[in-house]
DNA sequence: GCCGTGCGTGTATTCGATTACACGACCCGG
DNA sequence: CCGGGTCGTGTAATCGAATACACGCACGGC
């Protein structure tokens, strides 16, 4: 490979020129850049991207730790991400943090040893431990989808609330009094929002969540599974299963398949995130879908936007409401 | 950050010694060996590893190009990529090439500009002018999925050939006579293999498909919902619908469903790509399963194997069929 | 008492870029 | 004709580690 000074050497140079013709720096002569730039050709040079970070302490690298890259919800995030941050010129590593905490540490840790010039994660759990690791670091930090309660890292996620009112009036109108939620774990901030949300909703309609409807899951498929289980052995079952989680749902769904139950007519159900499959189910899946890409985007946005020290932005998005067939007409 | 040179200061010795304890180099005596990983510990020192791979010549670093993360085949593939290189110390970097191939060139680019000590590459196309530049550089090339003729890089697939032979079988057992094939593009070797091997056993068991039921898709979703169209609106058509891919299957489930064909009885479906909610439609798709985790696995094993300087192993592993409900049992 | 040997450590170079500073050429005003 | 400014370019330090080589010291054999 060859090196600047192989360039320079070419080109009658000195490294100085070339590295300034090669950044548009100040301004050396048109004759001069073109024998740089013929000499740039001839060799087929290419910057060593290493010691060009070494000597500017700058990668031109965001890092970006989700919890399961196998959860679509976080691929359609990743995507996203990466695609706004090619836009920017920036390049993503990613880490998969498989929903537990250590390795998500240990992502983290490699990623700042890396020398990112940002940080954007997926919060396994409410456990902040890492964060102190990269404020010492002081690498710019955004939480995307989950928030943790930490001083100064601006948080991008979507407000499924309103979304959750809609869902609960939705289901009321359509006579489900017993309603089962499989909610999210409790030390994740979605998990808990999205189940207060929905609570707060029902009760203000009056028809509060019985406490013996609720279950947590852990955001994968078979405590989705489980769960439904569990719900439809109670002595007095739901007529309308919510699952708070994409993979949960699918878990939900499973299980309703394998015990026979028919959807609507027996039991009911809602998820949270839509995927694209969903609407093909039959009876297609009524849910409330977050704005993946909008997320992926704004947040790479916000990061790029401290990292040029300049006012951290929260973004909230609104997830909205997709009724579609799965929790019946039963009016 | 502290650096190296504190390391030293602090524990009274030269940065080669500090270099020699923390590489487990040669022999430090145990004193200053304790000493040096106390200053370590109190200064919290972190190696720079750019600066240690710009001296190395060596990243620890993959890089890998899939075509479209989105792809629920890709996603996992990608999944099982990080966790393999993971385990044996190295991070991944992704590049997303869409299905386009200069968006692919490109990103082979920037991951060589990044140093990566091996580049996995799932080929969008047959195009091949990107490889010039991979081993002009020489980095370890592994091929992922798909094959393109070039010398030396080895190929890591499934081979569906047994799988979709049975399959053959299974659709003239029931019945089907005319059958309709949505296949990948030509310019793919999982295109062209895929449609080939289909073609093979369908003729040695008497009942070759008819060319006019043969329609070449793009991989992706929309292509797949337009193949099922055209399809269905022949003049004889099809009994049931083969995809070569997974989300051209759902794009023609979808449109059977915009259509309100009912399967299996009006028209069957068989999708090559498992995926988990596959077995939820109604009725469960009968599908070819590829083993994308081995796959992922064992090209990063290929890729180190190569960067190790040591027999690139080429693997082929295979694809199966599993029956499930979507193509009818109409013997 | 001398010399080779081996071991632990330090000195200084190197990887490949960026950039502060200095220098020489040239032009212009007084 | 000389002092000062501008402009293009080169020199050399720097980023943070790895490592070839040299050096000093202790030890053992003759």
């Amino acid at each position: 490979m060859a090196t600047m000074k192989d360039v320079a050497r070419r080109a009658g140079v000195s490294t100085a020129t070339v590295s300034r013709v090669l950044n548009g720096h100040s301004a050396p002569t048109p004759e001069t850049r073109a024998r740089v730039l013929a000499a740039v050709e001839a060799l087929e040079y290419r910057p060593n991207v290493l010691a060009r970070s070494l000597r500017v302490h700058s990668t031109q690298t965001l890092g970006l730790v989700i919890s399961d890259l196998l959860n679509p919800f976080f691929a359609e995030i990743a995507r996203a991400v990466e695609d706004e941050a090619r836009k920017h010129g920036y390049v993503v590593i990613f880490g998969n943090a498989d929903e537990n905490v250590e390795q998500q540490e240990r992502y983290v840790r490699t990623l700042l040893d890396r020398r990112v010039d940002g940080l954007l994660v997926c919060p396994a759990t409410d456990d902040d431990g890492w964060v102190s690791e990269v404020s010492a670091r002081n690498v710019p930090l955004v939480l995307l989808d989950r928030r943790i309660d930490v001083g100064g890292a601006p948080v991008v996620n979507a407000d499924g609330a309103a979304a959750l009112r809609e869902l609960a009036a939705h289901l009321v109108k359509l006579g489900h009094r017993r309603i089962g939620v499989i909610s999210g774990p409790e030390d994740t901030s979605t998990g808990r929002e999205r189940l207060h949300a929905f609570n707060d909703a029902l009760r203000s309609l009056g028809h509060p969540v019985a406490p013996d409807l609720v279950t947590h899951g852990d955001f994968r498929r078979r405590s989705g599974a489980d769960a439904a289980s569990w719900l439809l052995g109670r002595p007095e079952p739901p007529t309308v299963l919510v699952a708070m989680d994409n993979l949960m749902g699918l878990g939900a769904l499973e299980e309703l398949r394998r015990l026979g139950r028919r959807i609507p007519d027996e039991v009911g159900l809602a998820i949270y995130d839509d995927q694209p499959w969903f609407p093909l189910f039959e009876p297609a899946i009524t849910v409330v879908a977050q704005p993946t890409e909008e997320m992926g985007g704004a947040a790479v946005r916000s990061l790029l936007a401290l990292i040029n020290g300049e006012q951290p932005a929260e973004v909230h998005l609104d997830a909205r409401l997709i009724v579609r067939a799965s929790c019946g007409e039963r009016l």
